[in-house]
RNA sequence: CGAGGUGUAGCGCAGUUUGGUAGCGCGUUUGGUUCGGGACCAAAAGGUCGCAGGUUCAAAUCCUGUCACCUCGACCA
């Protein structure tokens, strides 16, 4: 009874199927990734939310290393003439840039944008560090903030300030130019599905979706558990759309002056909602252990019993020593079931508990958050044991994803398959390539090209919304 | 940007219709008993009611404005 009464006090998120929004918001919120802040649309990142973020971080930054990018760090500022260079891209992103026009307590001279992306100012320095054939490519990468005053924003998927990583890089010829777009694109491909254990669609973005001021713009698409898409990294192609107004030339071997090649690909704070509708559950966040700040949590079970201390510490230690994230939750104010539902709704893959029945029969009891299996792992050797389950998780968050987005992707050939389908998932579909199909399929479902995969094999003549002959094959989804 | 909703203690809420300067639960602090799925007892601390005006002897409560957040839709690199 009394156990009863306690539990209605107990906050509960949303149910998935009720409200998938309100759930979303619910989780973010009692996990405790982010908070609101006095500014509109900017939010704080919280310790554990911030974790995940540098864990994102480190893993992707050594991915960018390994392909042959170093780290800069530009201003936030840019002046607006800058910004004017590229005609396309102004127009792309003039809507939502903030000004700085006040300094020192003067008019500034020139308005200043605080930067919406950074492509403007990298070109103009750019110019200036690009002399010869031998200083390319120039491959670099920032990791800042920044600013898009959105209308409308959610916690991590359309945010005011957000932040992210830009690559920026320059290429003698187009070739190499397309040759890097698509490397950093399966860069993303592989970090989605080999760490964050999200399947993505990887492909071209057709005319009207690519990025304001490219010639072609690759992405990754996830899909979160609502069936709808979520664009998790793009890619993007500029070939000379940049360097010819910024002027960003080098001399080849033969002596001549000739314009660069230019890409620039970027990921960001997205992510993090990408992984919370990708993986999460009733019970709240599911996180993959590649980026979970705590991979295993130790819990001590009759913690004030002779030992019990003593072995999750010891415990704490070897898996520590073993390159584990690991937390032993020491708490002596809050009662193991109470641990239990916290770590499980801040999506903790792996809970350890060590108790008196544990240490009697030399073991630790464990359940994956993934599947709620329960086991007992023995202490001796326990680090290869949990290295071993982390690794299992991995790949089954990635199967049941998979199997999950599979399940909501069907190739369609009409009009009316196309509208059912992507009210429940991805709709892979034969596109005549003209724009006015695109609007008009955006008009009646409310659905968007995603993009277009490299298997461009034909399964039908003609386009699902005019009926005219068609030979490309594209994604369409309800997008975040 | 449109429709609807919310804003009162760290969190979740009641109080607003019928104005009289706040109340409940959780949490927190201290002490004790507990500890294998959201423990219990006792004592204590903690808010001027999103913000700004107005009406009134008196405003959380009525009026006006404004800000933020949530849901649905529109828009959108």
């Amino acid at each position: 009874m009394a156990k009863q009464a306690k539990q209605e006090f107990v906050q509960h998120i949303t149910p998935r199927e009720e409200n998938f929004s309100q759930w979303y918001t619910d989780v973010v919120r009692m996990a405790e990734l982010m908070d609101y802040t006095p500014v509109r649309g900017c939010m704080a990142l919280k310790p554990y939310g911030n974790r995940i973020w540098e864990l994102i971080r480190e893993e992707l930054d050594r991915r960018f290393r390994d392909t042959g990018h170093e780290n800069v760090s530009m201003p936030m500022l840019i002046p607006e003439s800058l910004l004017l260079k590229e005609a396309e891209h102004v127009e792309g992103f003039a809507p939502e840039v903030a000004w700085v026009t006040q300094g020192g307590g003067e008019t500034l001279p020139e308005r200043l944008a605080i930067r919406p992306t950074s492509e403007t100012m990298f070109c103009t320095m750019f110019a200036q560090w690009v002399q010869s054939w031998r200083d390319l490519p120039m491959k670099y990468n920032q990791w800042c903030s920044v600013m898009r005053w959105e209308k409308t924003t959610r916690p991590f998927l359309r945010t005011a300030e957000f932040w992210w990583q830009e690559g920026h890089t320059v290429h003698a010829t187009a070739e190499e130019a397309q040759e890097e777009t698509l490397l950093m694109l399966e860069v993303y491909r592989s970090f989605c599905e080999d760490v964050l254990s999200i399947p993505v669609f990887s492909g071209q973005k057709s005319e009207k979706e690519k990025f304001a001021g490219a010639r072609a713009t690759y992405s990754v698409e996830a899909m979160m558990q609502d069936g709808k898409a979520l664009q998790a990294g793009t890619s993007h192609n500029f070939g000379t759309n940049f360097s010819v107004p910024f002027e960003i030339r080098y001399q080849n071997r033969e002596g001549q002056l000739e314009y660069c090649h230019e890409t620039s690909w970027g990921m960001s704070t997205r992510l993090i909602g990408a992984i919370i509708m990708a993986h999460g559950d009733e019970r709240g966040l599911k996180l993959p252990p590649g980026v979970a700040p705590i991979q295993a949590v130790i819990l001590p079970i009759a913690a004030h019993k002779g030992g019990v201390m003593e072995k999750c510490a010891e415990a704490r230690d070897r898996l520590k020593a073993a390159g584990v994230r690991v937390r032993l939750d020491d708490r002596d104010n809050v009662s193991p079931g109470w641990k239990f539902n916290e770590w499980e709704l801040k999506g903790v893959p792996l809970r350890l508990e060590i108790g008196p029945r544990d240490i009697e029969n030399g073991v630790a009891s464990y359940m994956r958050r993934d599947t709620f299996e329960k086991g007992t792992l023995p202490l001796e050797g326990l680090a290869e044991g949990v290295t071993a389950l982390l690794e299992d998780i991995r790949r089954g968050m990635f199967r049941i994803a998979d199997a999950f987005r599979l399940s909501r992707t069907q190739d369609v050939r009409t009009w009316e398959e196309l509208g059912e389908q992507v009210s429940r998932g991805y709709a892979r579909a034969m596109w005549c390539g003209k724009r006015e199909c695109e609007d008009k399929i955006k008009d009646a479902f409310s659905a968007t090209s995603r993009n277009m995969p490299f298997d461009q094999t034909p399964f039908a003549d003609s386009c699902v919304c005019c009926g005219e002959p068609a030979d490309k094959v594209m994604y369409f989804a309800k997008a975040y």
